[in-house]
DNA sequence: CGGGCTTAGTCAATGCTTGTGACAAAGCCT
DNA sequence: AGGCTTTGTCACAAGCATTGACTAAGCCCG
């Protein structure tokens, strides 16, 4: 901490709303969401327990612009893509990476917005996405919410899983791996059958298995589908959209 | 409350689990998780404000006995369909509608799992539509997880939002059309093209969307599409997998 | 340079929270 | 009836968000 004094008192201007938000940051990193509070704050930056309400009205006021360094974070350097699919999976891909590197912060603010220029970026390049792929404008509007709350619901809920006490997690994973294991074959055969596959799939499968649902959802409903080799529609999965 | 009292002492059994899980979603329902704790369940049920600390060993052994009821109101009664597109639209429909409901406790719980039978039946009806629609056993119980997980973390977030202080819902609704609507053309010209109709989208609007493109993402890669009329692939124009 | 004003940092205090340990009455079992 | 366990009560510790009063830092203006 770069803050300097004299005597026992800090100088005057020693705390400003970016550092604050910036050792929340650390403090959240290192010590979760129990180790977070503003008294713990306050003394993380060598200052009184309650100097945070000269620069911060609340603990949500500091929440919020908590949230709103997480999206700048996220989306910082984002370029569109020539190809919309490729768009809306990088923006995804970008926020759910933000918000797996901070958890804690991330299970605490990603229910809020904030309408700052980092999320009007994202809204933008979203829309244009949307128009890209064809959608008439009241159409867009709601895919993009659907695509942008998604990614925001996705991202937020792995956050919240990974601010929990790691010692819980590792409890909760092993308790689901005797769950399936244990299974009776007549009451539950679906997991039955496919017990021996469940413990070994992995969180980055798991999204990367959504985020291909959501985008060949997209490509299936578009009105202008992207043509890109990676995406040509159902070249991989021949026949299945087929038309009667 | 149907307790006895001797004197100013509730009679020892007045308070049960089941009571106070059913007391807990009353309180969370009527004043939100900022009128919850211990201490006001205690007396909501008439009783000393720590006797809950008799049934539960912390507040989270709570949350996650309030986290299985929500579980086991959203799939009761559920009945599997011919469709497994169906199937898994309507489990992820009633896990929202019991989010929405309930959402102060929802927005709480959503991300503890607890193995419990209602949870353990609604995997085993998800992972048989899985099946149904053709995955081979590896890449049904990925599936599976993705759709299970997409549907928990939605409402999840939908509830989350809705368990904030209403005031505060509002006045971010409303900033969200302030913003729209201001925006500046060449900034943000996707924004532009759109802005009259962002504000008109309603949530309902926006998990159908969603649906709809995870539903039609699930026909256009599953290696046996559901070949009901409605879920015929790709013939009518966008929405035509959206049920209801 | 000096006086006054604003405001950032400090301090003390309020009323809430989760959770613990001691105690006592209730109801069971023998 | 006597004893044991359990459950409700009580007093209390530690920590939280937040507030109001105080005080000193540094700026503006002469």
């Amino acid at each position: 901490m770069a803050t300097q004094r004299t005597g026992r008192r800090l100088r005057r201007g020693s705390l400003t709303p970016d550092m604050i938000v910036a050792a929340s940051l650390r403090l959240l990193d290192a010590r979760g969401s129990v180790g977070f509070s503003l008294p713990k704050l306050g003394k993380a930056l060598g200052a009184d327990p309650t100097a945070v309400y000269r620069h911060f009205a609340s603990k949500d006021d500091l929440m919020l612009a908590i949230a709103d360094r997480l999206i700048e974070e996220a989306m910082d350097g984002l370029v569109v893509h020539a190809c919309w699919v490729e768009t809306i999976a990088e923006t995804t891909r970008r926020l759910r990476a933000t918000y797996l590197a901070h958890p804690a912060a991330a299970a605490l603010s990603a229910s809020r917005t904030t309408q700052r220029p980092a999320e009007m970026r994202i809204v933008d390049v979203l829309i244009g996405a949307m128009l890209q792929a064809g959608f008439e404008d009241a159409q867009a509007a709601i895919t993009y919410r659907a695509v942008g709350d998604f990614a925001l619901a996705w991202a937020g809920g792995e956050a919240a899983f990974l601010a929990l006490d790691p010692a819980l997690q590792r409890s909760d994973r092993a308790a689901w791996t005797r769950a399936y294991l244990a299974v009776d074959k007549a009451e539950h055969p679906n997991i039955w059958q496919v017990r021996d596959e469940l413990s070994g799939v992995t969180d980055d499968a798991i999204f990367e298995a959504i985020l291909t649902l959501v985008l060949a959802g997209l490509q299936a409903t578009a009105p202008r589908p992207c043509a890109c080799p990676r995406h040509a529609p159902a070249a991989a999965t021949a026949g299945a959209v087929s038309a009667s």
